[in-house]
DNA sequence: TTCGAACGATTGCGCGCATT
DNA sequence: AATGCGCGCAATCGTTCGAA
């Protein structure tokens, strides 16, 4: 966020598309989370797809795989109060005396249900029952539900559930329909034409290129306007020093544009001129890269955070 | 005790070659 | 032409020492 400049025109919509947006990426963090609690030989989740069914592409939070059923799991991280209205298929929001309308979870994880079965049609797998449920990640929200069955009820659950949730619908079926070949088949495929659905920010908030700040930031006093010495970063507004001022650099790129960048992207983004400051310093903080040559696109690794190692 | 000069060790950069 | 990377050189750092 402190990549677009305040006088953006557009500077307050993002702003608060990008708090929204926050809530929803720590949503699925919180179920990434409880997901791993599921023994991954019987369940095998998959998350944060991008599938395609033969027609268009589309996204699940997370998918569970195992023999007798797939598992569509929708994560909401919504504040405040929650009153589903399945009959109008609306979701209701209640927070600070204030009314929000949102799509119907229950519809969009149903057609999620016809485009992962249209997805198994187009890729020739035997047919497996699909289930779904929607996990409200933020243990604070209040659930409210209006006229809604007891089998549709329980599958609202809260993400700490979610282990458990996944053992009783797994206890529900009980035909072994897909081989542990199928599976694997199935994951090879999904993680072949996986795409990350996150879309670009920039793309997200129209965004272009010219509206990013460009430089490394100094991490005290917020300037861009850090210059690369023999071995760290000086900051020419405040003075101080810092040894890794760039992976914020690089983290906001994988952020903004992608998690994957080639040198020369680097050298633009960071505002450094030399190709071999660029090439080490990537290569430094991104170990893990594919392609060889000029081709080679490095990816992100989310561990390098900066060690704040400034001093003045 | 503090400051600055000198010096050796370290480390990062530019050049240029190899590869695609 | 673009890029990765090895090698040699030089910039920089930390330490020591002497002068004030």
């Amino acid at each position: 966020m402190n990549r677009v400049s305040t006088d953006n025109p557009h500077w307050t919509t993002l702003h608060e598309q990008f708090l929204k947006m926050s809530a929803g990426l720590a949503g699925e963090t919180t179920a990434d989370h409880y997901l791993r609690y599921l023994p991954s030989s019987e369940f095998q989740p998959l998350i944060d797809l991008q599938l395609y069914d033969g027609i268009q592409h589309f996204q699940v939070d997370a998918l569970v795989v195992n023999p007798k059923l797939l598992l569509i799991i929708e994560v909401k991280n919504y504040k405040g109060e929650l009153i589903f209205d399945l009959e109008h298929h609306q979701l209701f929001r209640k927070i600070d005396s204030k009314t929000d309308i949102f799509p119907d979870p229950f519809l969009q994880v149903e057609i999620q249900t016809l485009q992962l079965t249209r997805c198994l049609q187009h890729y020739n797998f035997p047919p497996l029952p699909i289930y779904s449920l929607i996990v409200i990640a933020n243990p604070n929200t209040a659930i409210q539900t209006l006229d809604m069955d007891q089998q549709n009820l329980k599958r609202i659950i809260r993400a700490k559930q979610l282990p458990f949730a996944v053992r009783e619908i797994d206890k529900m079926f009980i035909d072994e329909v897909w081989s542990a070949g199928t599976i694997q088949h199935f994951q090879q495929q999904v993680r072949k034409k996986h795409r990350p659905y996150r879309k670009s920010i920039l793309i997200q908030f129209q965004l272009e290129e010219k509206d990013i700040i460009k430089g490394v930031q100094c991490p005290p006093c917020g300037q861009f306007r850090m210059s690369l010495k023999r071995d760290h970063w000086y900051c020419v507004k405040c003075s101080c020093r810092s040894k890794d001022a760039h992976l914020q650099s690089l983290m906001d790129y994988q952020l903004l544009i992608g998690k994957e960048i080639t040198t020369p992207d680097f050298m633009k983004f960071a505002r450094i001129e030399s190709r071999k400051v660029a090439w080490r310093l990537l290569s430094e903080a991104c170990p893990e890269y594919y392609g060889e040559t000029r081709s080679r696109k490095y990816i992100g690794n989310n561990q390098s955070q900066p060690a704040s190692s400034s001093t003045n």
